[in-house]
DNA sequence: TGTACATCAGTGAACGCGCGTTCACTGATGTAC
DNA sequence: TGTACATCAGTGAACGCGCGTTCACTGATGTAC
């Protein structure tokens, strides 16, 4: 029974943050009270404060839970990536692919990234949160710059590029596309961003 | 005297803005006390709603100076870049070597965009507010749509491209890059994001 | 198997502080005649 | 030119409400012996 024993108290903390991300991603995290929270969940506020010690505990263990996610829906896409072929190049091309239809597939109407509406808050939170953030962003640039030096290798662009840009070009599409998503209440412009960023990394490393 | 006359009221107003915008752009808007902005300028609290009837016409305020800041500034780099050469790519290419120069040179340590941070905080705002914010990303489109059209009509592209989502791609890394370089306290990333845009730009137009 | 204790997942009441907002009032400057 | 009035750019005090946080307590479940 170890895996139902107190397990209740697992899924309740689990509910909490799940309300608290899309509260913080409809009004920022300032604007978002526990006691809206808890109203959500079904519990006295004194619960809540069982479950996270203060409010920044939440926004740590909001961090925490939204970054370990975000990489395994990228590990994922990309591995399905390489499964459909062998080449680096290739498989990047059909991850980005996978990529940008899964971004159209988005079930919410106006999806967001956790870690943008934190960076515009960010004087709100101590240290510790704000070096998740920038974690969250190095791992986007790792992930990317591996894979374009292996492709870069075999694909030698004719000109300098600026490899590093172009890793972290991906973050910055899917960080201002779900910007002006939200903003134009348009959810195909951040699907075209990444079909966009397809057409440029094809062309530099395999010219017409 | 009419341009001095009752100026000061005029010049606290701008003060109470300015104070508000770098404000609102460190911990959002929610965060954002009005005891802080007349503690910075200076004045009584009832000072402050001689000047703005509630919060949100604040908000309001700060978006429409906001806006025309923006709008000014980029009509000033293209217009440069089109003085500096007749043909409409060039010239466009040189306004975007201009805009990622400026953007590199920007006096604040994490500058960072109103509009978006307005944007994840959106639920606090009324429609009014809201629709200030989408026409700012419309007015970025339709400036780069539109030039890129007269691009596009004398050096034809030879495949099909997305060419809305190729203007969106320039508020699209506006937006991300401001994050990024907040997130990782690095200035360098926004402007070199321009210059692979600009990159993107010259390989669809000019194909080597 | 029963009992004692420990941990889990909360409850309920109270707290103090900061917040946005209102209201009656005021001195300095500008305008009409 | 003087006087009466209007507008500007605020002041000062008070308000009520919501917020995050604390504290003592509790019933249900799990563990040791």
């Amino acid at each position: 029974m170890l895996e139902t024993t107190h397990r209740k108290g697992a899924e309740t903390r689990e509910r909490l943050l799940a309300a608290a991300e899309s509260a913080v991603l409809a009004k920022g995290f300032a604007a978002t009270s526990i006691d809206e929270l808890i109203a959500a969940v079904g519990i006295t506020k004194s619960g809540f404060f069982y479950h996270f010690k203060d409010k920044a505990d939440l926004a740590k263990s909001m961090m925490l839970r939204y970054l370990e996610h975000d990489r395994a829906v990228l590990d994922d896409i990309f591995r399905r990536g390489d499964e459909l072929n062998e080449d680096p190049l290739h498989g990047f091309l059909v991850g980005l692919k996978l990529f940008a239809e899964m971004l159209g597939n988005l079930p919410e109407a106006h999806p967001g990234c956790l870690a943008a509406s934190f960076c515009y808050q960010d004087q709100l939170f101590n240290r510790e949160i704000r070096e998740l953030n920038a974690e969250g962003v190095l791992a986007w640039r790792t992930r990317f710059r591996e894979r374009l030096d292996v492709i870069a290798f075999r694909y030698p662009p004719r000109s300098e590029v600026d490899l590093e840009a172009m890793a972290d070009m991906a973050a910055t599409l899917v960080e201002g596309g779900l910007i002006l998503g939200r903003m134009l209440g348009d959810v195909t412009i951040l699907p075209r961003q990444i079909v966009l960023y397809r057409d440029f990394i094809r062309s530099v490393f395999l010219p017409a």
